[in-house]
DNA sequence: CAGAATCCACCAGGATACTG
DNA sequence: CAGTATCCTGGTGGATTCTG
């Protein structure tokens, strides 16, 4: 988990989003629900698998986004997100907005 | 300067905000525009000295904010939102207000 | 006052290999 | 398939000192 530092809302927003690759996984979970391990990591080629498990990981004990195990051989997971993490919507969408046109 | 990996809008701008203190520099001068280096450093107290140097350059660098220096002894320098930085209010108070209910 | 320079410890994250 | 485990390195950021 990431450092501790005196926190206000914004940072704590931060801390929660902007690991390496949380706001994309968001992101893509926002277009895609309901998304198995590899299949994210398809749609973000450039995160390792490690690193995948890693932010996912945090990304739900956040309470951003929920997994769901499917007790089937081989395994399957799917990630969805949490109602808190669908709240996120409009600020990820500003995001992007604010990223596109400057 | 933060690595060079894909860039999606939203990555683009956590780039330029989510440093370890930009944010909060961001929200500091929406409320006190035109701030001198250590009035800052007041208003950041856990920001060491060398870390707001460091995240203002960046910031400057990215076009988010500008500096004026007064050629006076001793030195004085003002910083503040440029246009480009103001448009991100909306933004910050989205992830402000994200973080407040959350 | 407003920084820059230097030194150093720590840990984030890549590569690779292993597992239930 | 969906992850762990381990090893290793480059970069981030703190503490301190120096300067125009």
């Amino acid at each position: 988990m990431t450092k501790q530092t005196i926190q206000c809302p914004i940072e704590r927003t931060l801390k929660q989003i902007s690991g390496k690759w949380k706001s994309v996984i968001i992101f893509r979970l926002l277009e895609h629900p309901r998304c198995r391990f590899n299949e994210l990591q398809k749609l973000i080629p450039e995160c390792s698998r490690r690193m995948l498990a890693l932010q996912l990981k945090e990304l739900e004990h956040d309470g951003l986004i929920s997994k769901t195990v499917y007790p089937v051989v081989p395994p399957k997971t799917e990630y969805s997100l949490t109602e808190r993490g669908k709240k996120l919507k409009p600020v990820i969408e500003g995001l992007q907005e604010w990223g596109r046109i400057n």
